[in-house]
DNA sequence: GCATGTCAAGTTGTG
DNA sequence: CACAACTTGACATGC
């Protein structure tokens, strides 16, 4: 099992810039892109820097947040690398990045939000979508990532329908986005049961979050949906890929929805453990929480094993 | 300097 | 019916 961490950092000193469309819309074209080739390549750097961190710390997957390049497919102030004045120099260290990755096997996902709706009734809804998956699979070309994870979105009152919609504009993308699509369950609306014919049918993986599964439950077991949607994977020949998370006020009453800043050990799978998988830990307390949740793992392997510490990451 | 309000986008559920 | 929650800053603005 490899551990990832999402998006941010809460000790290491990497961040990540950001503009709003209000700000670009208010200079001409010619600073609006000086502006923005500015905070693209600092992302970029710091995108660097966060596989850097990410690699000391011991950890094997990292995704990359959605407005690495802010704005980049905005209707009005949207633009294209090549349009940048840095945008040679942009290019270059995004394939920099993606070697570095590479080399050191650190996985790359992205993770629209949820204005990502292909489900949607609203042609241009399905349309922005659209945009903005394939402004992602051209990073994640640059970059190696083999991840644009999503959620199925709204049901609009009948979910099997919202799922035809799904398959029916899933064959409108771009080859770089179907290669790389996967869904998800949600805390919602849709569960592992709800989402596995789907992906059956489009052969696209279920990434299983399991704090959701919790959340929203389908009657399938925790073990059961594991092994189901660990076989949505082994089609496209790629490495399962989970969530984890604890709930912020615990499992009794209360909405156990929002997240804690640590991993609750006792959250952890058992039947995770050991198997060949990525899990992405969704907690506040970011890297601080990767890093204590695969001590406590190592504890608990290294009293298996009687004292034999430091222990691969893929047998933890 | 520091505090505060704002930020592209969709959908659902709550008050 | 309006609004917060999803995730969470970082930035621009104004004192």
């Amino acid at each position: 099992m490899r551990t990832g961490l999402c998006c941010l950092f809460k000790e290491e000193k990497v961040s990540f810039r950001t503009t709003t469309a209000k700000v670009l819309s208010s200079l001409p074209r010619g600073e609006q892109l000086a502006k923005l080739s500015g905070i693209c390549h600092d992302n970029v750097r710091n995108l660097q820097l966060a596989l850097e961190a990410v690699r000391r710390l011991g950890i094997g997957a990292f995704r990359i947040m959605s407005p690495l390049f802010p704005r980049m497919t905005h209707p009005q102030v949207g633009y294209e690398i090549a349009d940048l004045p840095s945008g040679d120099l942009i290019s270059g260290l995004l394939e920099d990045v993606g070697n570095y990755a590479r080399l050191h096997d650190i996985r790359l996902s992205f993770h629209p939000d949820q204005f990502v709706v292909l489900s949607s009734p609203h042609p241009h809804v399905v349309a922005n979508s659209i945009r903005e998956l394939a402004y992602q699979a051209r990073l994640g070309e640059a970059l190696g990532a083999d991840l644009i994870n999503i959620h199925a979105g709204g049901v609009y009152g009948d979910k099997q329908q919202a799922l035809e919609r799904f398959r029916r504009h899933f064959f409108h993308l771009p080859e770089t986005v179907r290669s790389r699509l996967t869904l998800e369950n949600d805390d919602v609306s849709y569960t592992v049961r709800d989402l596995l014919p789907t992906c059956r049918m489009l052969g696209i993986p279920l990434v299983y979050d399991v704090h959701h599964h919790r959340c929203n439950p389908d009657g399938l077991t925790v073990e059961e949906a594991t092994e189901l949607a660990g076989e949505t994977w082994q089609g496209v020949g790629k490495e399962q890929y989970c969530h984890l998370s604890s709930p912020r006020g615990g499992w009794g009453g209360g909405d156990s929805r929002p997240h804690a800043d640590y991993i609750d050990p006792e959250d952890l799978p058992p039947c995770w453990r050991g198997r060949g998988m990525t899990v992405d830990i969704e907690a506040k307390a970011k890297e601080l929480a990767v890093v204590r949740l695969m001590e406590q793992m190592n504890q608990k392997t290294a009293v298996i094993h009687e004292g034999h510490e430091e222990r691969p990451r893929n047998l933890l």
